[in-house]
DNA sequence: ATGTTTGTACCGACCGGTTGGTACAGAAGC
DNA sequence: GCTTCTGTACCAACCGGTCGGTACAAACAT
């Protein structure tokens, strides 16, 4: 039983928003993404769009939920999920992931998080907090990978696992940028192999 | 004696609309800085504007001309100038100058060009020319420095310069970023950390 | 020296179009 | 028949950009 079902029709109309919404504003920014955009590729009515959200602020937030569930669900989870496997081995295979995303792009679009910490962090305090909650989410699943890399003995004991995954995340958001910058898909191919590297340093010998 | 000298007072002023708009554009965005906003914190006329610019891009591509020129002159120049220097000791010291950049800035502000760069990529293509090529100038000079170290046997011989230069380059503005979001000046600290001993698998042993 | 012209620098009202947001009547579904 | 949903008309505020006009100093002509 579903907590409230808000019949089927309804949230049929507020995921394609949703939809839409999302990849217009990953493509373009949020600024730059006007309602009326929105709509006419949503073939959305404006008093419809403004039943289900009572604001385009209230839309971002909704794509940031949405954002980071998919995110969890769709992209850490599945990589971490075994917590017996090598750790190792399941970060450089996330890491070629990432990039093989990036790849599919075409190097367009950028990391959605990113793109959006970028534009609003210093405009929007909301918006901050619930991406800046979003990174932290990220950086404590790889954390948690890690730790549990050094204490089965893969990793090196004094490894700080807070601060490499810091590290980890804060070199992918930035590969991706200078991906999509350049629209180059070997900047993201020597950023993942020189984090690989980076990645040996942490390994107990 | 000056190429052209444009008289004193009509350079102040466009220098002084170059300055404000720069600043309010680093903060709040290009989209999101009108230019009401850049006439009023500047006290110029909006006719007097147009006199200097012929469009809200044409002030866009300004900016990012001086961006680049305040970037090369004040930043690289000044930090890999010594060419006989320990090129390891100068990259340390530039991560220390960008760290303390972003702690004196309260983590606010994030790094103009990455800024403009997530902004502008996808849907600007000639902003994303001009930036990318801000890039390519930055990781170009610490190539060349990591090149002078590999030449001179205090780096690996193996040592690829484009591609380590490129990480360091894409990790910093990632690092930049994520302190941004986190408002937190130690994320950067440990990003610098992690940096700085990613350093030492350059090193020839 | 004096009046005239010219180019630079500047202002603020105004334009058409777009923005996010509202009001509301009616259709659809139970 | 009541709630849920949806299209349309509308709004004030704001957007980037244009306009006619002004102030003033240097260059010029007389």
């Amino acid at each position: 039983m579903a907590v409230e079902v808000r019949s089927a029709k309804g949230a049929a109309t507020r995921d394609q928003i949703l939809d839409v919404a999302g990849k217009l504003i990953q493509l373009r920014g949020y600024h730059a993404t006007s309602l009326d955009d929105v709509l006419k590729a949503s073939g959305v009515g404006k008093g419809n769009f403004y039943y289900y959200f009572k604001s385009k602020e209230d839309l971002g937030y909704a794509i940031l939920d949405r954002m980071l569930q998919a995110f969890v669900e769709r992209t850490l989870e599945p990589a971490f999920a075994d917590s017996v496997a090598d750790p190792v081995v399941q970060i450089q295979e996330f890491l070629d992931r990432v990039l093989d995303n990036q790849r599919q792009r075409s190097c367009i679009g950028g990391c959605p998080m990113g793109n959006l910490a970028s534009e609003l962090s210093d405009v929007h305090e909301g918006f901050r907090q619930r991406l800046a909650g979003m990174f932290l989410q990220w950086r404590v699943t790889l954390a948690e990978v890690l730790a549990r890399g050094r204490e089965s003995g893969r990793l090196r004991s004094g490894l700080d696992p807070a601060s490499a995954a810091q590290f980890l995340v804060a070199a992918l958001e930035g590969a991706i940028l200078l991906t999509k910058v350049t629209r180059d898909i070997s900047v993201m191919e020597r950023c993942v192999t020189e984090l690989k590297r980076h990645l040996t340093l942490y390994e107990a010998r």
